[in-house]
DNA sequence: TTGTAAGCGTTATCAC
DNA sequence: GTGATAACGCTTACAA
């Protein structure tokens, strides 16, 4: 390893050639451009020997593509967004993308801020796992005609492309599922009660009801976000009742955490007191103090698929005029969390 | 909102002022130059009227500022990390700085891949949780110029910086807490072996075993990289012994899910057959199925002051040659997964 | 088979 | 108070 090179330029200047020249080859033009096999391998030699690395500024400001996409999720911490945050970094990367990480800390100004960063940024596509409440600047940014796929939380009723689990059919096999173990009284802790995720599976868990022809007590669907503490604290609100649910229904993996803290410092158990079935597989939920009964998703294909949807856009001007929508089977997990009753 | 400009170019000359003017007026160097306040009111007014969204590549190219960092992590789906990532990314945007995420999946070319390509995207600085076995990549990058900082899976044998837990003094209060509870049997599933955090646990067990006057046998330190898997094999290797521990010290939370899994498979029970205790306190850990005790890291404070420290690198030449060494005290957490024995 | 020069969108230097 | 212009490092017509 000799001294370094900064440049094209400079690497030009060692070889005695010109920048194209130099330029053509390290992109892969030496071909069509004839450029002598001696010429050739001198240039990559000395390329590696001066260690040259491309300006992707550069690169990216004259030909408007930076190899760079966007993502932003509301909450890297929580292990269904990182599962799905790895997938997708190694998908883009796959395809010679590098991803911008964005966490919006499900804040929609946040949110808001953080496309207009990634737009400064000039990347060629972003990913958004949104807060799922609001569009308005997402529909805008699409249709100033950045390529853009919305992951989990999407808004069916406009134009967006996405990709997401079958939210709906989940929450009827969960509901289903305790129904069938004798529950009537099922509480259900929602995530964003605008969000698209908890509507459908809140409109999956009334589905199941009206199915078995059980009538829908409202009082029982509560909560407001996805958080631990939002599943902590409903829980203890639903234990003051007078006569509390046999069952709760938890809308995602963190809520069924705070379910089961709540459950635990009250000295109850699970499923002797009270049956859990929460949305959310994760490595742990096998080993829990009971075995919990989950609802899988499809994680890491949702991340790959939206990756490839996304540089599908960004390739190919004609597909373009596809809105892809898309939705993902997810699975019943059996466990020991919930008890058959009556 | 009328139509878009793409150019300071494009907003000059709807503005009929000269693109000096107007970049100034953007960069808040009004005053400076004296420019008028209704001009400049002209310029802000326009440039959100118009949606002018600066572009950071020709800005990067020119300046040489990118506002822009590199983060390589093992693995982000581990919890351990994406704590560290979510505080790394929250810090650096707090700052004025995006982060290009790359996870190297535990692979060494992967990782020497990836510093090539936050070069090509001219990040400013680099924080990077490596493999940890080999770092030759890593310190011709910090010796080339650019800013950098490892966390977690540091070198204290070279001149780099970096942030990590007092893993020594872990390893030792664990195996301390471990023999005071009369267990001196007591197996160590390590993860990747070279790597600094598995080097100093392992001396912490040993010191901890010399302490108390109690030789080590070797052979109960067994394992060879951080995941499930590994702890899954080596808890089922250790007890297909003769005469199998009665302590278990994982040294990461997914080598203690792997060990209560393979437990859990042969109908054994924590902490009656096999007790346990394990690096890395996570949301789950007072969850599952015996609530277990942990050596808790500080994840968040690791990643703030690892951009903190990157920052000054970046900004101050001075500081750059002090080669910062700092270590986070860890904090044993006792629940129900050690029983006492004798 | 190789080279010259313009231009991508910014900012800084110098001039008025 | 404001404006021309060169330059950042690269690619690509257009020449030769």
């Amino acid at each position: 390893m000799k001294k370094e090179v900064n440049d094209i330029r400079g690497l030009a200047e060692v070889l005695g050639l010109s920048i194209t020249t130099v330029s053509r080859v390290l992109n892969g033009k030496s071909i069509r451009y004839r450029i002598s096999a001696t010429t050739q391998q001198r240039v990559v030699q000395a390329a590696k020997e001066y260690n040259y690395k491309p300006n992707k500024l550069a690169r990216g400001l004259k030909l408007s593509k930076t190899d760079t996409l966007g993502l932003i999720i509301p909450d890297i911490s929580n292990p269904f967004f990182a599962d799905i945050a790895q997938s997708i970094e190694k998908e883009a990367r796959s395809k010679g993308y590098s991803l911008i990480l964005c966490d919006s800390r499900e804040d929609h100004l946040v949110e808001k801020e953080l496309i207009e960063l990634l737009i400064s940024h000039k990347v060629e596509g972003i990913i958004i796992a949104p807060m799922g409440t609001d569009y308005k600047h997402i529909i805008q940014t699409y249709d100033s005609g950045m390529p853009l796929v919305v992951v989990d939380r999407c808004f069916p009723e406009i134009g967006l492309p996405f990709i997401t689990s079958d939210n709906y059919q989940g929450g009827i096999d969960a509901v289903n599922y305790l129904i069938s173990m004798g529950h009537r009284k099922i509480a259900c802790i929602q995530g964003i009660p605008k969000s698209r995720p908890t509507v459908e599976r809140v409109r999956g868990y009334n589905e199941a009801f009206r199915n078995n022809g059980i009538p829908v007590d409202d009082s029982l669907i509560v909560g407001n976000d996805y958080s631990t503490e939002n599943g902590y604290k409903q829980t203890r609100i639903l234990f003051s009742m007078e006569d509390p649910p046999t069952a709760i229904f938890a809308l995602s993996n963190l809520i069924g955490l705070g379910v089961i803290k709540a459950i635990d410092e009250m000295g109850l158990k699970i499923p002797d007191n009270i049956s859990l079935i929460s949305f959310d597989e994760q490595p742990y939920s096998a080993f829990l103090g009971t075995p919990m009964t989950t609802i899988d998703q499809k994680k890491s294909e949702m991340g790959q698929l939206a990756v490839d949807i996304l540089l599908k856009y960004i390739t190919n001007k004609e597909y373009r005029k596809k809105v892809v929508h898309m939705t993902l089977k997810t699975n019943l997990i059996v466990r020991d969390s919930v008890k058959k009753i009556n």
